[in-house]
DNA sequence: CGAAACATTGACAACTTTCAATTGCCGTGG
DNA sequence: CCACGGCAATTGAAAGTTGTCAATGTTTCG
């Protein structure tokens, strides 16, 4: 139903440091722990393959990383776009549900995830933080669900404002990820959202610097 | 920009019994509790609202049971189905993020959310029964989500096989809710739901016996 | 029986996709 | 330096799908 082609990846080739970076976030154990190195990722190199034992926990150091499944016909649809800080590959059961790929250059720090789960049942507070993550994530999906059920124009809206909210810069969003990377997330056409970025741009309510960089000018205008 | 006029509820009767009912599956703690009490409600009654204080966990004794939110333009999305031994309205926050109803006369099982989550700080396998069960939502919830991005067709296909399988009984599904629920919680409008009912009926796909019965003739049709 | 709610059907409008062509950007090689 | 190829993004036109509005049919229940 919808064919398109979709763009091999090239091998990844991941140099492996030992190195631990201090992040900024205050996810629990996965702030604190002690566990796990940092791992850097070229773009379009897979991290972890749909139906692939989960082994380790993922957390973005920099860049930005998306989880995706391709579908029967060929889709794509995109799980999620995780930036620095954000964690992911946390699973419940014993393989990936999706596939993760970064999307630009990233660097993410690789923590075993039996270590954690063990943790957890010692710790009760780690316990928690886990479950805090989960029910994130459920929360994540949940307003994805509301917004996938609104018009086109709606969910480019809703996409930018997630995204400036994500990232709070000012006006300008950096967008490290392409139009197809964008219509795989929102369940439309690249076309679809270039033509919105287009009639918003008219409109005023964005400006487009160039393709990967949007000013949002009026936010009212985007909330309906 | 889709207007609708929502059913007004019916003012809630439930009939307060101490009564303690088995139920037949085997989600861990919910399962084992010897907490809470089990209550009637009424079709179309509502069990608890949006942003009320979580006090409570439920699990569905008989009947199904539908959370939902309205949004902003009126519109309602039903957030899950819940049928008998489904559990519902776990939350992270201290309030409920969607709205609970009875779909049609529904006992429910009541557990007090205090009780159940300060036994998880000592448990450590109440804690991971907690988890596996935000767990399972956000499995669900990522169905849903693949579910959206499709064709009208394919949701309500999927919607058939989801009911078939979450309620095992041969060919023959009754739907316990409304075309409107139905639409409600795919994302289209009745209409859309009406006409490909009787277009998978035309093409012996499916067949309506009745508006609430429908019997699955080729299920290698509605997995396309 | 009759009213009200639910469901189906039809005609048309609006929106989104599909198919096709063009434009713009960027890095490589002449 | 400029030309060229390749890829991403944009734009246009036509077709397909779904929503809207309106009318009719069906079931339920007092």
């Amino acid at each position: 139903m919808h064919p398109r082609e979709i763009g091999k990846h090239s091998t990844a080739r991941a140099d492996r440091r030992g190195v631990r970076d201090d992040t900024t976030d205050s996810s629990g154990p996965l702030a604190r722990t002690t566990l796990g190195v940092s791992i850097k990722f070229g773009p379009n190199v897979e991290i972890y393959g749909e139906g692939e034992q989960a082994e380790y926990v993922y957390k973005v150091v920099s860049g930005t990383v998306r989880t995706y499944k391709i579908l029967a016909d060929g889709r794509r649809q995109i799980g999620s776009f995780y930036l620095r800080g954000d964690v992911f590959g946390l699973e419940f059961g014993n393989v990936h549900a999706l596939s993760a790929e970064a999307v630009t250059e990233s660097k993410v720090l690789v923590i075993k995830r039996s270590a954690l789960v063990s943790l957890a049942t010692r710790d009760s507070e780690v316990a928690r933080d886990l479950w805090t993550l989960t029910g994130r994530e459920l929360a994540r999906a949940q307003e994805r669900v509301v917004l996938l059920i609104k018009t086109a124009q709606e969910r480019v809206a809703a996409f930018l404002l997630e995204m400036a909210e994500r990232r709070p810069a000012g006006d300008a969003i950096e967008l490290p990820m392409s139009r197809q990377d964008i219509a795989d997330y929102l369940g439309v056409t690249i076309e679809t959202v270039s033509r919105t970025f287009t009639i918003m741009e008219r409109r005023s309510v964005i400006a487009l610097p160039s393709a990967r960089t949007v000013v949002l000018r009026d936010r009212a205008a985007l909330r309906q």
